[in-house]
DNA sequence: TTAACATTTAACCTAATTGTTAAATATAGT
DNA sequence: ACTATATTTAACAATTAGGTTAAATGTTAA
């Protein structure tokens, strides 16, 4: 299950670029929505299927809630691609 | 777009099984549709979305059309994910 | 050309996804 | 307690996805 959670969370532009916007360090979900020309309860949804493939981690800081990437579950998809394309030998 | 349909692709099981099944060698379409508790419409609409994804090949042989894996349009996604894990070095 | 087989396409249904607005929740400051 | 701010959740509409059956297409062989 966590191999199809974590594709369908990459299958869609928005949740990429939050992946991206991410990759350059923890953003509250505030920061992120204004990225991007959507309302932020669409935003927020995006965040929270990310959080369930356990692409992201949030801490809340007061009032704010930030996120950050966590990009280890990455390596299963990676492991899988690697068999498909059956690597015998990667010189 | 490439890594968009590469990854809406790959975000259905059925159609990861399918490739999986060409890693043996390649397959008709009504051998493929015997792997799966589908119908032969359903799988037909999987191979045309792996197929726009160029995830796989498609040859007529006669009255059979033979399916292939075509892995190579995976090493996008790769680099993506290389590119988010931000592996500067991989020792 | 007719029949049989392999596969795809069309039409339809249902369920899931994505977006919106409005309401709810959580925190901080007054 | 009240207000302002940050974020999520609920309810709804529109679109997309995946399944089915039935019709269409392509190929082979009689």
């Amino acid at each position: 299950m966590a191999l199809q959670n974590t594709l369908k969370a990459l299958a869609d532009p928005i949740r990429r670029e939050i992946l991206n916007l991410l990759k350059g360090g923890k953003m509250s979900a505030g920061e992120i929505v204004d990225k991007f020309p959507v309302t932020g309860a669409s935003i927020s949804r995006h965040l929270s299927v990310l959080k369930d493939a356990d692409l992201i981690r949030d801490t809340r800081e007061g009032k704010y809630i930030f996120y950050e990437l966590n990009a280890s579950v990455l390596e299963e998809i990676m492991l899988w691609i690697t068999d498909l394309k059956g690597d015998v030998d990667n010189d």
